[in-house]
RNA sequence: GCGCCUCUAGCUCAAUGGCAGAGCAACGGACUCUUAAUCCGCAGGUUGGGGGUUCGACUCCCCCGGGGCGCACCA
């Protein structure tokens, strides 16, 4: 790893490039000058929790060391007040003539560089609680301009193009990706707590399944074939139930070859979790309380207030069948048995161009995103979707026509997506041929033929309940933000050309 | 992919078709208890790029690029 005489790096010129500025001779700029690590005592937050309580002007006693980047620096003479910002928070930085060692520099310092300060902790006259720096070190320098230390950076293309800046400018942003964080962690402990076993699948398919989307294609040079960024991890958790994991789930990356929008960004994370010897109703129970608790916990009420509106999260939720939704948005009594030709009309009244090869139940779904499910303020559990359009769902048990499945609708946008499990191989390779002769017909979202799925579930897929959620939804949902780049770190955008 | 909106100094924003400006940041100076906002001074721009109309374009028109929103598609 440490070879005197490294290789060259592939990649690298020997030569200066020409129009770039020339490299500095190695270990002479400034940011080669800073130390290699820093003794940090505190946090800031853990200062103000000892400290707060000092009178205005007294002094501690007590010697901290902090770390952080400077964002205001208040120079009065002899004295310079800076603000210290690290990740728990700020605390102020008092320097004097005759406690700290080079005061000179110390009021040079600009705003965004990088500090590291060692003093007693004291409070000024004026009742700032402080840190009176006897010994500093500057640990990086902002070499770049920092934005208004008013308004911060408000540019969305620099927010997300330069999350970094975002992040420090933007106090805000930090605490809707910390929220993100704490959903992240609050759904791995509450199913593992449940007895749940967190698993990874393969996110390159030779397949891509598990969900109706247009795939990214890639390539295995060795292997010589194309392969699919995953859709979805759901047949490869299904097959570990197979092979006996009875309680698995998996949170990770997906990735959709679609368009992008405030609610979509084509890599987003799902959980999807797998129950055996359950069926969707049981997932109805677990949904509810799995996302309320969450509510609770992270933003203390099950009642969250979403774009100015409330969501009572607290269980249980209206449970409404997508046919009654649909007879409440258009007034038309129909279902999955309504004649297609009246389901066209209905279609056409409320907006929708319907393809020919369309049948009642891709018709009925149609009708009910269209006229229906935006209007959802939610919760609500739609049960019972068409089996037509539910290709991985198990057949309701009290109509062959309709599947046991559920959408949750918050704030008119599917949170989670669950069913019974289709155990039955002959019946799941009839759906899996349907959808190939969509996808013949040019049904770019249609699912293929998955013989190695097929082959797992001969042999032997236990009742087995599966559940999806949309966790930057979620993330969205708890942290009142209108668009799924809030709640990502480095969304994508258009590269910079 | 289509439609509408938007792009001015490092940041946040001004400017009837008529000399491109302010605040903050930066830079130089003053100030021993400040709290985004002290005072003095000094700089800072191919108004996203290109073309057109005009005596004259940040402003009007066209093309291109980035971004936002809506539609479509989806979670």
């Amino acid at each position: 790893m440490h070879d005197s005489s490294p290789a060259p790096v592939p990649g690298t010129s020997p030569s200066p490039v020409p129009g770039t500025s020339p490299a500095p001779v190695p270990g002479t700029s400034p940011a080669s000058r800073v130390p290699y690590r820093f003794e940090r005592t505190s946090g800031a937050s853990e200062v103000h929790a000892r400290f707060d309580t000092l009178a205005s002007g007294e002094e501690s006693g007590q010697v901290v060391s902090v770390a952080g980047r400077c964002m205001l620096v208040r120079r009065q003479g002899r004295l310079v007040f800076a603000t210290l910002r690290d990740a728990s928070g700020s605390v102020q930085l008092f320097a004097r003539s005759g406690v700290t060692e080079d005061l000179e520099g110390f009021s040079k310092l600009s705003l965004g560089d990088w500090v590291g300060a060692s003093g007693q902790v004291m409070k000024t006259r004026r009742g700032e609680l402080s840190v009176e720096v006897a010994t500093w070190e500057l640990l990086a320098e902002a070499r770049r301009p920092f934005g208004d230390k008013w308004h911060g950076v408000s540019d969305v293309e620099t927010r997300f193009r330069q999350r970094e800046v975002d992040l420090w400018a933007n106090e805000r942003s930090r605490e809707v990706l910390l929220l993100r964080s704490r959903v992240v962690e609050s759904l791995r402990r509450r199913l593992w707590d449940r007895g749940f076993v967190e698993v990874e699948t393969p996110m390159l398919h030779p397949i891509p399944g598990g969900a109706l989307a247009k795939p990214f294609v890639t390539h295995h040079e060795a292997l010589d074939c194309d392969l699919f960024l995953r859709i979805a991890p759901e047949l490869y958790l299904k097959r570990l139930v197979v092979g006996g994991f009875d309680k698995v789930f998996e949170m990770g990356r997906v990735f959709r070859n679609e368009g992008i929008s405030p609610r979509h960004n084509p890599e987003f994370t799902i959980l999807e979790l797998y129950q055996a010897y359950a069926d969707y109703t049981d997932l109805m129970i677990l949904v509810e309380e799995l996302v309320s608790a969450l509510a609770g916990e992270l933003t203390g009420s099950a009642v969250v207030s979403y774009q100015g509106r409330q969501v009572d999260l607290s269980p249980p939720w209206r449970r409404a069948t997508l046919s009654e939704l649909v007879g409440e948005a258009t007034g038309e009594e129909v279902d999955v048995h309504t004649p297609l030709a009246d389901l066209r009309r209905l279609a056409g009244s409320v907006g929708i161009e319907a393809e020919p090869a369309w049948g009642s139940g891709k018709l009925l779904l149609e009708i009910y995103e269209k006229a229906a499910e935006g209007e959802l303020w939610g919760p609500v559990l739609v049960l019972d979707f068409p089996a037509e359009v539910s290709p991985l769902a198990r057949r309701h048990r009290s109509d062959p026509d309709l599947a046991e499945r559920f959408e949750v609708i918050v704030a008119g946008r599917e949170l989670a997506n669950a069913f019974s499990e289709l155990v039955d191989p002959d019946d799941q390779r009839a759906r899996f041929v349907a959808q190939a002769e969509a996808r013949a017909r040019g049904d770019a979202e249609a699912m293929a033929v998955d013989e190695e799925y097929l082959r797992a579930l001969e042999h032997g897929l236990p009742p087995t309940a599966g559940l999806g959620i949309g966790v930057d939804r979620l993330a969205m949902l708890l942290a009142d933000v209108a668009n799924i780049r809030e709640v990502i770190a480095f969304p994508t955008l258009r590269p910079e050309r």
